[in-house]
DNA sequence: TTTATTTACGCAAACGTTTTCGGTAGATAG
DNA sequence: CTATCTACCGAAAACGTTTGCGTAAATAAA
């Protein structure tokens, strides 16, 4: 069986191997005639240009890759679906990568990504990454990188982020509104550029309601679940004036839930809490849970276009293209609502 | 500034660029003096082999690609996680691709495929797919696939799946034991394997208490989902006497959360409710959701690793490889436990 | 008529890597 | 002193595409 290449192609329709290329390309300098012949014999014999050869050639690989700290997480899930839908729509192929939030990994992964492999990068640094010399580094390979959610801010680069520090301020707002007068925070990381902003609107709205931000109150999480819990637990029993929790993120959320179930401590009226969550299930929890939801879909996709952009127009893409779009807050049970 | 690649390598070495070449790959047809020599300079100007070329030359990519109808649900995220895991292990990169339960989508993302981006397939088909060309053409193209949960009975392959059959029997045999009469099935799409077997459980778990199927009692779900609450919703007002319902799928167990909630029916008390769910949060809802948990996780990476044996051996994929992995079920409140 | 210009196509050189097929120098064996 | 072997290395041909350049014929302009 041989091969159905622009070679075996180009023989059986006596012409020469460019004139093919130049014609399942659409180029005008070949006629109409010997195009459609060519595009006749290309789809019955279903041929299909091989991507390898042609990247090579063009030094264009039409794919993005996406490094994220992990998919099992409704936010990056729908971030994802964003991302795919864009490349999809420019036909690019994009390539997943997860770093687990882990330091070592994320630099291994960028570092082979300097290959060529990609021609653009969309990226959420893992909680770990304190250096950011990978990342620089691929400034030099030419290879263009948009941070989504979270981001690095020592890059200079486009972002695109939700308005983190209005929701974390929001969220204690509307915690202190419900009558809460001691607010816990659960933050993913504190070296996180989201969870400083998170936490910069907690403490703003607590000094601007004339409650004292208390360190002890600050929880940072880490990667392991049931250390969260045992952690979130701790945190309560030594603190049982704690009368509102803000979850930075999902995952702590849930984890808050399931310490105050154990501990019998009623949502909302012991204890109100909000989180950030893209968790459809929000509403039907019990009690149904007040979030603070990111336009994951969205930010994905913006990303993903801005990226593209820059990658099609061979051109950087600039700190002057970050976005910001907007989280919404939904009042739910959790809160007293 | 000069590309780094083999030539430049070898110039500043004065090596040739065969020996570089042999050198990085460790052949034993090079001195480990050299060796050192090569390791030392392509380290410092942190070289990285042009993956196109490699793969031109080699006719591998190192690449699978994961075709899926959607990666915004748990299953399919945390199947994404053991599918990346494994890759990683075996230096593979991950390409990925959602259907969208398109048919005419899925086709033009197998074709596409077909040109030798990757090595091998991983696919869950996509519910409107009737037609398996396609995926029969890529036993043409030599590219080796495996189906994870959804998948295609009729081509000769590797399949991961759950006890699809069992798990229905055991979920509908835990509703009657719970004490229903009337009960309920909302499935996915009535032309996927996993929705028959499912659904075979289901009325051989009736039969075998003798309970007679009803076919009004069934009911197959659409991809939108305002849609399915309002198929939902007519069902239950329609057919008053049921009081129990099994999904074959977590966003029917939600929706169906939703319209009992909407419609004031009770649960456990008027109507229990078990679903298939890798909801992290299930036990958290109200009330908490029974549920048919797929190892989601594992059934992704042991697709992934019987794939890349396959790949790696350039061997087909036989369908004695197939593999099963059990479902667990989780008993909760909504089911009056 | 001659001279430009256009149209349609082919030749051959890239792209960076891997690999086959040698080739040379030195060591060992006969 | 030749023959064989081993250990290293280089030249060059692939892999399938794209593309700059050349050119013949056909047409237009002079």
């Amino acid at each position: 069986m041989t091969p159905v290449n622009l070679k075996s192609l180009s023989e059986q329709l006596n012409l020469s191997i460019a004139t093919v290329s130049r014609a399942l390309r659409d180029s005008h300098e070949v006629s109409e005639a010997t195009k459609v012949r060519v595009r006749a014999l290309a789809s019955a014999l279903h041929y299909e240009p091989n991507a390898y050869a042609s990247s090579l050639r063009r030094n264009i690989s039409k794919t993005i890759g996406v490094v994220i700290p992990k998919v099992a997480n409704h936010f990056f899930a729908l971030a994802i679906n964003g991302i795919e839908e864009a490349a999809r729509q420019s036909g690019y192929h994009v390539l997943i990568y997860l770093t687990h939030d882990d330091y070592e990994r994320e630099m291994s992964i960028v570092q082979h990504l300097k290959g060529g492999r990609v021609d653009g990068l969309l990226m959420s640094v893992a909680s770990g990454t304190q250096d950011f010399a990978h990342l620089r580094s691929l400034k030099d390979a030419n290879i263009p990188i948009v941070f989504f959610d979270r981001v690095c801010a020592e890059i200079e680069t486009a972002k695109v982020t939700t308005n983190d520090y209005e929701s974390g301020y929001q969220a204690t707002e509307h915690l202190i509104q419900a009558g809460c007068r001691t607010i816990a925070h659960l933050l993913i990381s504190n070296n996180l550029s989201i969870g400083q902003f998170r936490h910069q609107g907690y403490l703003d709205a607590l000094t601007a309601n004339d409650q004292a931000p208390d360190p002890d109150l600050v929880m940072s999480g880490v990667m392991d679940n049931e250390q969260n819990v045992a952690l979130i637990r701790e945190l309560l029993l030594r603190r049982p004036d704690i009368d509102g929790i803000f979850a930075s993120v999902e995952r702590l959320a849930i984890s808050a839930y399931r310490v105050c179930h154990e501990l019998q401590r009623r949502i909302p009226e012991d204890v109100k809490i909000i989180g950030f969550s893209n968790l459809e299930a929000a509403a039907l929890l019990d009690p149904p849970l007040s979030t603070i939801t990111q336009p994951a879909y969205d930010i994905g996709r913006e990303a993903a276009k801005i990226l593209l952009r820059a990658v099609e127009k061979k051109k950087a893409v600039l700190s002057t293209q970050s976005v910001v779009l907007e989280s919404t807050l939904f009042a739910r049970q959790s809160t007293g609502s």
